[in-house]
DNA sequence: TTGACTCAGTCTTGTTTCAAGACTTAGCTG
DNA sequence: CAGCTAAGTCTTGAAACAAGACTGAGTCAA
């Protein structure tokens, strides 16, 4: 079996990672998250092959993660940008970052900060309840079918 | 350039992808979150090529990710458990669960529902900053080299 | 003590995807 | 007109993957 011919009705994972579950599509949205919007920008600070670049930029156009916007018309010139829906990756993004700083930082501390603007702080990120807000752990969840199972 | 040739020390993510960034190595750790240690029960459950399963549970292994334990001697036999550092993706993997559930469940609702024992409610994850506690969108976090830029 | 069974792999053989980088197109600039 | 820029497309050889048959070490039941 393909990975991608795991059920989808049992598994958001699998449906999340047939949209963005591949290495050079998280870190196209890495650097869309860091307000890259251009083709050749893309290209020359990942060090990726443009055809694969294209082919993954389409995917998340496809799957509206990204929508691709003219920025001028002569020549006509287009820019990949964050839709709604992409921008709900973040945490899930920036909790792989802090996975690795947290696991694989050097002595001196990992190699980006991350600054919260509205309290001021750096910050790293915590998963927590949106029921309760305490921080949530793995072991302290439950897991069941919900409504849509199959 | 190969994905897995990026620098690690500017990009915490292209180290944690080296580890974790792969569409099946991913399923294999939601499934050892519900629990499943063993390697037929894996590969049962996920319909994956056996020798790509014995290829992931080496690298996630040698990665400190999972441990192999004997549980038990005649026949010698393993299982694969979650480390600490392995339990420490929880937030990362339920990001992922949960945004596929949000823009892809059904009118029914979700495959599978979370419940957080310690509230006991059903709940979705929130991403929170570590100093003020408040949920952290993207629009709001700034990133500057850290101590260990290179 | 033989035959079936379990678990945890290994091996083989096509198929698919990927990487590198040269090439293309359309319009602009000097 | 020559060269430049942005955004791709194409070709070719290399690597990774899927399917599933096979292996080996030990158990169990007759």
């Amino acid at each position: 079996m393909r990975w991608n011919e795991l059920s989808d009705e049992t598994c958001s994972l699998a449906r999340t990672l047939a949209v963005i579950g591949d290495r050079w599509t998280l870190m196209v949205l890495r650097e869309a998250f860091l307000k890259v919007r251009r083709f050749d920008d893309f290209q020359s600070r990942l060090g990726i092959a443009r055809r694969v670049l294209t082919e993954r930029l389409s995917h998340l156009v496809e799957h509206g993660v990204l929508e691709k916007q003219a920025y001028q018309t002569r020549p006509l010139r287009h820019e990949y940008r964050l839709t709604a829906k992409g921008r709900d990756l973040y945490p899930a993004l920036l909790s792989l970052v802090h996975w690795g700083d947290r696991h694989y930082a050097g002595a001196d501390g990992p190699p980006v900060v991350h600054t919260h603007i509205s309290c001021g702080h750096e910050f790293h990120s915590v998963l927590s309840c949106s029921e309760c807000g305490e921080p949530v752990e793995a072991r302290a969840v439950t897991v069941r079918p919900g409504p849509g199972a199959g």
